[in-house]
Parts: structure tokens; C-alpha cells; sequence
RNA sequence: GUCCCCGUCGUCUAGGCCGGCCCAGGACACCGGGCUUUCAAUCCGGAAACGGGGGUUCGAAUCCCCCCGGGGACACCA
């Protein structure tokens, strides 16, 4: 095969969605595949939707996705050659001026054929086509002939792109052939639908990948996740971008459409916290901690490093997101915690004092561990007689400011016995006050 | 309306080109149970699909035809 050139071409006409992205990373993982170049071309000739922070939020969007790209370009900025292009349809009578804009004549009849990669071998009336606008009234080229030129002047070897575009291909082979060019080859991927099953856009809510970012979703669950939508190798569901690099065709990719389900999403956005390296997750923790307002950078620095790591291994098993983890860890820092609604009835007056004593058990201890916190809680039981069972669940929601989470002990000992204590005590005064 | 595409569990899909290995496999979600100081994880188990109808064939999810359903495109948007 010659040297695979391949190209993502947004407009930046509002943020990157799930399905241009999808696009994105199936052009991308084409190329890194073929060992070809994987470019971005930004379509901006419709200048009074396109913008700037447009073009920005895409080109985080991608670098979030680690979808680097080997050349870039924008639209506007080859109008010379788009101008040099309708001279020549012009001058080969393939083109006509009417209403002040430049038009190219389709076919009145016969058949155009598009052989795609993916949906097979489509044929067109040539008579559903009317012959359409090349060049605006203001001498702006439209996409159809602008797609073209700079597929041929980019060298473009695979136009990989969604769905809708399908028909527009045959307009675009009629380009190619009244230029004597030769078209590339296409491969027109399914769309993503949205929960509605129809065609997804800007009502289906978060769908800015940028969004699922914010919403603490690990770059690498994201591009798992879209890459098994429409594509598929074996029963395999996890991936590394090696293995997509690696893996990836087209001949995997199916031909209908497919829905985009958000808590497929959210599985494998917690498969992928638990893949990573905890040192690394424990950055994204601390990052979250402070955009989600838990906690100060400097408090978060001031936890010992290895109670921090223990405990981003420990909750991020019960998480689907960073934006979930980050909440979690609230207990970690000082303050109070906010006890769960149905808590009261856990919170029987006679734990006071068997908290007083835990709380002073715990908090002769030094930098305690699990184990160390397990000998002295239960030695404090024994001593009251008292079973672990009876306290184990008043003592973490005192704590930890909820039901469920992590071993108690492994608990206890994340907060650190300086806040067990404190909070032991306020607890069992608490019960002594509404006692009184 | 016209044209085009698609149709396997609720969802993502394997299988379909090269009919039998598929009374349809995996995954998410769901339900039940084990484990446990809670939750999660994990383990065990369960429910769940070839849109319908005709053919072809000894045999069809796989091939053919019709129907139905869903989606997309029909701009001086991309």
C-alpha cells in the first residue's frame, strides 16, 4: 500500500463531541497503525460560524485524547488554491457563473458508484443531484469542492469520516473526475446515536469531550470506550494504546449504527483508575481534590505521601470517576464531615463514652497503620466488652462521614488518629448534649 | 416526499464474505447467592437477542426475495 495519509477535518463551529472524536481516533489510530500521517484540517470556510475558541477547544480536546497529529491547516488559509482549482473547472466548462456564486454541473444522468471501504460498493441515481454551489457569492469555496482540492493537495490516500458524509461522495467523485484527478479511497464509519437513537448532537447534554474531562474521566478510558463503538477485535474489551495501534482496521469496524451508553463508559473509566500506576492517579486525585473544592493544594501536600497513595488505592475501587474519588477523600482533611441523613438512629447516646475511650486509645499512637489501629480499638472493646460489631459502623460514619467505604481499620487510619480522635470526641459530646 | 445506509440480549459486540463447530459466545447494566465490620472488588449462579414472512438447502443468524422498523442525506453548513 503507498504511504497512508489520512486527515481529521472538523469546523469548528462549537466544542468537539464524542462522535467527531471518534472520527478523530479512528483516523488516527489508521495512521499510527500504517505507520502513515495522520493530519488535522481545520474546515473553517464558513466564517460567520466558525471561530476561534472553537478551533482551541478541539485542539485541547485531541491533546486531552493524546491524538497528536503530523501537519496542520486551515482552510481559510489555502483560498488561493481552491481559487486555482475553480479556474480550472472554469475553464474546462465544468463550471458556470450564475447569481454571483460559481457552480459545477453534475450529471444529469446515469450512475455514480462509490466503492467504500465499509459500507461496500453504493450506487447513486446521478439525477438526485442537483449541480451545486462551489464557490459563494464572496468567493469562499464550500466543502464539497474545498474537501476536494485539499485532499488532493494534501495527498490524501483515505477519507475516513462519518456516515452522513456518504452522500456527499458521490458529488465529490464527480470533482475528481471533471479534474482528471484521482479520488482517494473512502471509508464512511457509522454514526453515534445518541440514548434516542437518533443522530447525536448538542440536546443529548455532556457530550463535549472536554466535558467528560471535567467530569473526571481518564483520558484512556475515553478512547477505550469510543473505539469499541463500531469497532470491535474479538471478545477483547480493554485496550492500551499500544494494543489499538497495534489492532486497529478497518475491517474491524462494523456497518450500523451505534448508542452511545454512558455507563459502559463509567465501567471502564474505573478499570482504567485501577490500571494506572497509583503515584500517577494520586497527581489526577490531587488535582480534583482542589478543582472540586475538597481540599487546598497545601492540605493535600501536607498528608503523609504514603497515607495519600493508600488511600487513592483503596477508594478508587468504589469509584467511577476522579470527580467521585475527589468526594470521597473528604475525610482525609480536617473539618467536619457531614453525617449521612440516616445516621441519627446509628448514633445511640451510650456510645459517648466508648468513643471518649477509643478516642484516647487512638490518639497515643504514632503515625498508626491499619493493624496497629485494628489491636488497639479491639483492645478497648474487649476492656468494655463489647462486640466490634456493635460499634464498627457508628465509629466510621463518625469518621468517615459515611456507610460505605474502605476495611475500618484501613479507614481509621487514613484519616490519621489525630482526626479520629477529634472527631470521636465531638461526636460523643454530641451524644452527651442531646442526652442532657 | 425522494435517495442512501442499517437491523444479533436493554446497550456495545463475536459469528455472517467461506451455510453445519451457534438450541448463538463475550462485555456493560440487571437479578440471586457466597465472602465481609459496611460498600466496592471478587467468586458462583440467573434472566436476556438472530425484526417479520417467504424461499434455496439434508441443514440458515449466515445465501435470495418481500415487508416492517430505525437512522442519515437532500443548503451560497460541514
Amino acid at each position: 500500500m503507498e504511504k497512508v495519509r489520512v486527515r481529521f477535518a472538523p469546523s469548528p463551529t462549537g466544542y468537539l463531541h464524542v462522535g467527531g472524536a471518534r472520527t478523530a481516533l479512528f483516523n488516527w489510530l489508521f495512521a499510527r497503525h500504517h505507520g502513515g500521517t495522520f493530519i488535522l484540517r481545520i474546515e473553517d470556510t464558513d466564517r460567520t460560524r466558525s471561530t476561534d475558541e472553537a478551533i482551541d477547544q478541539i485542539i485541547a480536546s485531541l491533546r486531552w485524547l493524546g491524538l497528536d497529529w503530523d501537519e496542520f491547516y486551515r482552510q481559510t488559509e489555502r483560498f488561493h488554491l481552491h481559487q486555482r482549482y475553480a479556474q480550472e473547472l472554469l475553464r474546462r466548462g465544468a463550471a458556470y457563473e450564475a447569481d454571483g456564486a460559481l457552480w459545477f454541473s453534475m450529471p444529469k444522468g446515469g450512475v455514480t458508484v462509490v466503492e467504500d471501504l465499509i459500507a461496500g460498493r453504493v450506487e447513486f441515481q446521478n439525477r438526485e443531484f442537483k449541480d451545486l454551489v462551489i464557490l459563494r457569492s464572496d468567493g469562499t469555496p464550500t466543502y464539497n469542492f474545498a474537501c476536494v482540492v485539499d485532499d488532493t493537495e494534501m495527498g490524501i490516500t483515505h477519507v475516513i469520516r462519518g456516515d452522513e458524509h456518504l452522500p456527499n461522495t458521490p458529488k465529490q467523485l464527480h470533482i475528481y473526475r471533471a479534474l482528471d484527478l484521482a479520488p482517494p479511497k473512502f471509508a464512511h464509519i457509522p454514526l453515534i446515536l445518541g440514548p434516542d437513537r437518533t443522530k447525536l448532537s448538542k440536546r443529548h447534554g455532556a457530550l463535549s469531550v472536554l466535558e467528560y474531562k471535567r467530569q473526571g474521566i481518564l483520558s484512556q478510558a475515553m478512547v477505550n470506550f469510543l473505539v469499541r463503538l463500531g469497532w470491535s477485535h474479538g471478545d477483547q474489551e480493554i485496550f492500551t494504546r499500544e494494543e489499538l495501534i497495534q489492532y486497529f482496521d478497518l475491517n474491524g469496524v462494523g456497518q450500523s449504527p451505534s448508542v452511545f451508553d454512558e455507563q459502559k463508559l463509567l465501567w471502564l473509566n474505573r478499570e482504567w483508575m485501577r490500571r494506572t500506576p497509583v503515584p500517577k492517579l494520586a497527581e489526577m486525585v490531587r488535582e480534583f481534590l482542589v478543582l472540586e473544592g475538597v481540599a487546598a493544594p497545601e492540605q493535600v501536600d501536607a498528608l503523609p505521601q504514603a497515607r495519600f497513595f493508600r488511600a487513592v488505592e483503596l477508594l478508587r475501587d468504589r469509584s467511577h470517576t476522579l470527580v467521585d474519588l475527589a468526594h470521597s477523600a473528604r475525610f482525609l482533611f480536617p473539618g467536619e464531615v457531614p453525617l449521612p441523613e440516616d445516621a441519627r438512629e446509628l448514633l445511640r447516646p451510650e456510645l459517648g463514652p466508648v468513643f471518649l475511650s477509643l478516642a484516647a486509645a487512638v490518639e497515643k499512637l504514632s503515625d498508626p497503620g491499619p493493624a496497629e489501629i485494628e489491636s488497639a480499638v479491639r483492645a478497648v472493646l474487649e476492656r468494655l466488652g463489647l462486640p466490634l460489631k456493635a460499634v464498627a459502623l457508628p465509629m466510621r460514619v463518625v469518621v468517615s462521614g459515611s456507610r460505605v467505604g474502605p476495611g475500618l481499620f484501613e479507614v481509621l487510619a487514613m484519616a490519621g488518629p489525630k482526626l479520629v480522635a477529634e472527631r470521636l470526641r465531638l461526636a460523643a459530646t454530641k451524644l452527651g448534649a442531646e442526652k442532657g
